[in-house]
DNA sequence: ACAATAGGTAGGGGATTCCCTACGGGTCAA
DNA sequence: TTGACCCGTAGGGAATCCCCTACCTATTGT
């Protein structure tokens, strides 16, 4: 399984994923409607995350549809953990330090 | 602010990321101890991450120290929120299935 | 059978990434 | 002040990225 992080880094591959989540799976075509970029780019794009296990494709008739496969980021939702409560712990300290100013 | 994503991408930088979180702040050449890897390249990757927000840097004498600066990866984490929602409601589906399994 | 449609692959070119060595500026210790 | 140390920048090269056009196969409709 290719990187996720990797996979992730581009713009236009990301709004693939958004696309996806918002209106389910949707055939090749439809995808590269909503891009500024000929169809055998996204084609590579489309690639790209699927390598990432991002995205799964099945054929209908001439069409491959593609959908979104969301367990990849659920990793980096883990990968995140320990930073999260990194950051929880730097709003917490910024919050005392509100709370202990002088009253305004 | 450079794209975060972008800077997550590289495998070395998100270990610069985790050495940060594990041990605090540290002066450059502490860090590059523990990468096979010249002192001028990782400069340049924490100029990268400095850039996208991951790190702050501050001098002492003639060290610099780098020390983690989360709220990027609060960001992440907020971008990864509708898809948790997803992937939250498959998992919901999958136990469904189980539990519709004849008893085993 | 033939034309049209959907979409992947090949190959190329310019931009960017990621490493290197060489070097320069600032700080500390003798 | 002189040398050692910390670290950034310059510049270059190999690899990769990201777009393109051209082309191919497979499927559908006439």
């Amino acid at each position: 399984m290719a990187d996720v992080f990797a996979a992730l880094a581009n713009p236009t591959r990301r709004e693939v994923l958004r696309l996806l989540l918002e209106r389910g799976e949707q055939p090749v075509q439809q995808l590269a409607d909503h891009f500024d970029m000929r169809r055998p780019s996204l084609s590579e794009h489309l690639r790209v995350l699927k390598d990432a296990g991002l995205v799964t494709e099945h054929p209908i008739g001439r069409q491959r549809f593609y959908a979104l496969r969301p367990e990849p980021l659920a990793e980096v939702a883990d990968w995140l953990g320990p930073y999260e409560r990194f950051w929880r712990a730097r709003l917490a300290d910024l919050r005392e330090v509100l709370d202990g100013l002088p009253d305004e």
